[in-house]
DNA sequence: ATTATTTCTAAGCTATCGCTTAGTTTTGTT
DNA sequence: AACAAAACTAAGCGATAGCTTAGAAATAAT
């Protein structure tokens, strides 16, 4: 028997950060059943035990992924929180939202909203929650530009209800488009009556 | 050696157009990827033996499915096609697909618009021609309705793209939506300013 | 009744799924 | 150098995917 002592081990040969990155690309354009294990484990550039050994699960490498997604689009969230002009600013935030997807080299759109979609269906309160949360933040943000706009009106409950509905099938075009034209006459389309 | 006669056979006991109906509310509600031919033999009834030599393939019952489909609906698309109002028959014809979808106990949406997302990535020319021509008939019907309202204005090209652009945004929020009232808001928020 | 033909049932095929385990290699402390 | 701990490689686990096949059962002309 050997005594328990605080004698260091092996080093991680890998970032986490680094391969979540990697897995959250592979996520965002084949969706989470579209993405094998073996997929991320070529992808992420580690063996499939350092994949399980670090995130738990296929499942768990997905929810990191949707973390990092989240993270990499907090910019154009805050942006559109610290904006004064209103409506329009609503309208920036989606040119933006194109803008950043091409930008992190993939044209499938949001993906939370694919995501969103994706899980409609399953029973996953994890994933179910991750995205509620995201949806509710962008209409409540929607909701107080909505204000800047129209300081007299009432914001109606059916108003803010509209803008939840802006804000999923808005992102949601943007992973159904064939085009950065399409989705940019889609967006002046659903603005062009608010 | 026994010649060739023209003795009959056993007699299949299944007919074909039954169990594709059956089928085709497997693949509306689940997905094609989300649908095992397993599920398929219990829901349509039959082994799968018979399913492979009645169809080839679980590609060749998705097919059918989707032509059961359009058989299903046609006659919303043709009393839009026959309607004479203009605008005012689209947004009803929206109104009829909301109807119809729960008609057939289902409320998956569009089955031709979520199989549009499915196979979004896919390379499977079958199928994309099948939704193709289901979106542009309807954007042809679309614009067709929108020269009753506008008889003296010119349809422009972009004008034209718009109405591509309802009809698959349109039927796809369809698929999303949590409730009846939140298709009927999203339908009024499109149409507002049509 | 015999025969050819088709449909039936049920078992089994290979490939891949998410995940685990056995055993080796690397590490810092003793 | 001896040792414990952690990370590595690679093989393999049971379950399920789409699909096929062997053989029994049914059919109608002969």
């Amino acid at each position: 028997m050997y005594r328990i002592t605080n004698a260091m081990a092996r080093k991680k040969e890998y970032i986490e950060e680094e391969v979540i990155e990697k897995a959250m690309h592979l996520f965002w354009h084949n969706g989470y059943e579209g993405t094998s294990v073996r997929m991320l484990e070529k992808e992420m550039g580690i063996n499939q035990f350092s994949i399980y050994s670090s995130f738990g699960s296929k499942h768990g490498v997905f929810q990191e992924s949707l973390k990092c997604y989240k993270q990499k689009v907090s910019a154009i969230f805050n942006k559109l929180k610290t904006a004064t002009r209103g409506v329009e600013d609503i309208k920036e935030f989606f040119y933006d939202s194109i803008r950043a997807s091409q930008e992190l080299g993939n044209q499938k759109g949001c993906l939370v909203t694919n995501t969103y979609n994706e899980f409609a269906e399953k029973e996953d309160d994890v994933i179910r929650k991750e995205i509620v949360d995201f949806m509710e933040g962008l209409k409540a943000i929607f909701i107080e530009k909505l204000r800047l706009d129209s300081s007299k009106d009432e914001v109606t409950i059916r108003k803010q209800a509209n803008y939840l509905l802006l804000a999923k099938h808005g992102l949601a075009a943007a992973s159904r488009v064939n085009s950065k034209e399409e989705l940019e006459d889609y967006i002046e389309m659903t603005f062009r009556n608010i």
